[in-house]
DNA sequence: GTTATACTCTACTATTATAATCAGGATTAT
DNA sequence: ATAATCCTGATTATAATAGTAGAGTATAAC
């Protein structure tokens, strides 16, 4: 797994819609001034979000995005596998790959797939209601609005 | 981490060094050829790891490259880290990067740590000792030969 | 119904990483 | 000597990543 910057940015834009959870939609322009991401990437990002069904769009004058579901029902793991890149740590897994002559006989193979599964463990595990958790416990009770 | 072919490249030349270790020196050439790695590029991965102190080479005619350690002395981690991408899934650990405004407070990173953490107790805990034990076990006790 | 505000869509560009290739030069056992 | 082998540095090709540009569409408010 390697986290790029579109699945950084894809992962705040969640955290802080999810903080807006109930709220009333936000705007692109506001969730990149606030999450420091060039505007018109993020915008690439969160209608990829929509796709996927993590975020709804209002257009209009009060518009902007809104997460989908509640932040318990959303997990890094979901949004990790769905934006960026694969969580397999190697091309093996992968179409086209010819760098082994006997899949089957990879010692390797093995010890990647540990790899994969211990990594899934963890994403797996961590919702966007665990990180407001852990958000308010680094921040005196708070909410911090600066991510 | 991100396991690239020249990262494949390495473990795989490595493990076959492995396999001969106490042997005659093994030929950059016979190696691309049984590894089925373009020769060119398998010379640079080589030279590379012998300034990391995993192979030494002998040069002329009865030439070519022998491991520097016992197979059990060296772990798939400390060539992953050595020849390969970082080990860490994200950029956050490194130079120049400006995602977060506030590191200290970044709920994510934590996450990153513990997926980097998990990752290296596996690739840490497995030497090419062991793979060659695998590779018996999946072969009927022999030391097969197609990698 | 006009307008301001916001999302939508498609295409393009720049930069970097990855993978591979090329052309020789240096060393050493025989 | 010479053939086999490693050594060195430059170059190229391809793809992924990150970011930019601009025209279009929907909607709430007036």
């Amino acid at each position: 797994m390697r986290i790029t910057y579109k699945g950084d940015y894809a992962l705040k834009a969640i955290l802080d819609l999810a903080i807006h959870y109930g709220d009333k939609p936000l705007s692109i322009q506001h969730l990149a001034d606030r999450l420091d991401i060039p505007i018109k990437f993020l915008e690439q990002v969160l209608l990829e979000l929509k796709k996927g069904g993590f975020v709804e769009s209002r257009r209009g004058k009060v518009g902007g995005y809104l997460l989908a579901k509640p932040p318990a029902e959303i997990t890094l793991g979901q949004v990790v596998r769905f934006i960026a890149s694969p969580v397999e740590p190697i091309a093996c897994v992968e179409d086209g790959y010819k760098g082994c002559r006997d899949l089957y006989k990879c010692v390797f193979r093995d010890v990647w797939q540990r790899v994969s599964e211990a990594t899934l463990r963890i994403v797996d595990s961590v919702t966007f209601a665990d990180l407001m958790e852990n958000i308010k416990q680094k921040d005196n009770g708070q909410l911090a609005y600066q991510i």
